[in-house]
DNA sequence: CATGAATGAGGATTCATTCAT
DNA sequence: GATGAATGAATCCTCATTCAT
């Protein structure tokens, strides 16, 4: 029968979403079964027990930290492409540069997170898969078929092209939060979207 | 009474490898942490004891896990980079047919491995970082070099470059071992190096 | 701005002992250590910090629980021999039907409960043994002896007796509380009692 | 990761039911939410981690527990009923002296623990109350009916009838294993059940 | 060499108890 | 007084590691 006290903070409610933070932080640096909830507890400035106030479960707070802050960003691309009006290569220029402004946010750990652990939570990486990786997918064809229709890219199997143009993207974001944590090895986000985006709308140039 | 001679087991000298092999699927699938070291046992067909005859400890199997057969592979591309004589677009093309072999491999299990664990293990991302991403990109820059000096290729920043060539084959070999296997989304290796390979090739030929 | 009266709790001093009657009841069903003082306190209607201000510790709550009355009834039964008139037998019967009348009441938790708990507070247990089994052997004991020696009762051992007269009533109260709630087995309190009562005075009457 | 060593026992196989042993001391001694897992251990002599062997969780424990020992003893019971050819109330003496026997014996933990924790675990409690209870009773009944209707016990409500025959004996069985164990009221078995017999048989008298 | 029973440190989870509001 | 968010000791359970056979 315990019976100390201690201290205690008092800060509003922004509790659970800072304990989220936290975690997202945690498992992407070390993988969620090599993270202790204490840890997270820690970080996020809170005692153990108060992270189970909030989440019932390690795989719950797991969940929570995956459901915050993809599908915003998604959603406001989606707007953009709906009502973009210009040359196709500018709006392709337009995403490259979106994507480029989000790998300064944390929210670039969440695919690190669910490609390592997509083996554990398979619910996880189908909903992930469905949700994210469809959508992103179905924005991106469409920016491309509607480049094709109107003789702006050349006529490709638009399917195919989409990792060219977005795993330059994927790679930059895994990178930042694996093995350019520890190697000089130079990787210059902007200097290689900058080449990459050359590169690939001159190869998708529609034949004069 | 004799015994009758009872079938002892054959190769007992494959037996590490055997076990760093199924150590690499479970490593890949689960994660470092969460994989269990009798449930390599269990895989490799022998007991748990027995993996400690060969790995003292579980750290000890990781290493050995990703010394196996990376830079085999990598040596072999450097000798065919250095005495091909061609065209660079034909170098490049047979670099990433040979990609496209590696990806059947289960060698593309180990990048995987590394980026989810980089952060418990920053030794080991920094060794791969230099002996394999250092080296991958020195030969790739190699052959940009190559093609922008013999007037094969267009003049750009080659080291940026690299990204886009690599990018869409690390997103397949990710792709594989992870979300890959919880959804039905389409992503056909074949047909995505042929249009990556044409949207950059074409893309990185010269002015006329 | 006047507000209106806003209808307070009445009762205020009610609550101590509803939060006892809402321990009893858990305790008796799950034991002192598998009860949550939030189930106590959500059971009582109260919150979790409510319980704490009438009870230091679980421990006191458990104390303050057994406390209620026990003795009560003891006394009046004490009362009701010392003052009984009439023959033996139907002084028997008279505390039989009593017991019967108990056995409706929230009272027959408190053996179910000091039985489990024995073990864990040696000091309770000694003081429900003292205190309620001491005083009510000695009340039988006191009501055989008077028996015997009006010639009502045949000269049995009047300390061995008790148990055979006690027994089944206090096998009815524990069946009660345990198996009786999870079984269809029929144990009719009235029909064991009555024959109960039947066989034992039959078996108690004098030799002729 | 953990890599220190120890020594180690290492006795046969009667492990499983030599924690099973300690397991039943303990869980009656202090209830099964109160009993530690590494009591157990430590009473039984492993380590807490081989307690885990045998038995999945300690729920599972539990069940072990009382799986043990009951049926066999009632078993042999029915067999001495079916086949006894004497006066009934011989039997049932003879039944009195078997449960007195019964008494010495660790099994008689296993009611008061069934008791206890009824409320916890309705399944074992229904297992309990059909498996024991239930065939308990109908054994009893079945010597009674037979002494009726060989006309040597009076013609009572057999049901009824039981819990007075069984219940002092049950209440020696939890006394020993509660109150018992605090003070220093006299309960002596022997006497007890002897008196028991004497009255009961008495009062079952057929009429002359 | 191979085995798998045994060990115990480590981490997830629960809950009695405190205290700012 | 009442509340319930916060705390952290206590406990269940896991699994890397050892070692007698």
């Amino acid at each position: 029968m315990p019976e100390p006290a201690a201290p205690r903070r008092r800060r509003k409610d922004a509790r659970p979403s800072e304990i989220a933070d936290a975690a997202l932080a945690l498992f992407t640096e070390r993988g969620f079964a090599a993270t202790r909830l204490e840890d997270v507890a820690v970080r996020a400035g809170v005692s153990k027990g108060t992270v189970y106030i909030y989440f019932p479960t390690k795989e719950d707070l797991f969940r929570a930290v995956l459901r915050q802050g993809l599908l915003p960003n998604l959603e406001a691309m989606e707007q953009a492409v709906a009502t973009f009006d210009g040359p196709t290569p500018t709006l392709l220029r337009q995403i490259a540069d979106r994507m480029l402004q989000v790998l300064d946010t944390n929210l670039t750990a969440i695919p690190k997170l669910v490609l390592a652990e997509s083996g554990n939570f398979p619910a996880i990486a189908r909903m992930y898969a469905d949700e994210v990786v469809r959508r992103a997918m179905q924005l991106l064809t469409g920016a491309f078929r509607r480049g094709v229709e109107r003789g702006e890219l050349r006529d490709v199997d638009v399917q195919s092209a989409i990792p060219t143009f977005v795993a330059p993207f994927l790679m930059l974001v895994l990178w930042k939060h694996s093995l350019g944590q520890h190697t000089d090895i130079a990787m210059d986000p902007k200097a290689v979207m900058e080449t990459h985006m050359d590169i690939l709308l001159r190869g998708l140039e529609p034949r004069r």
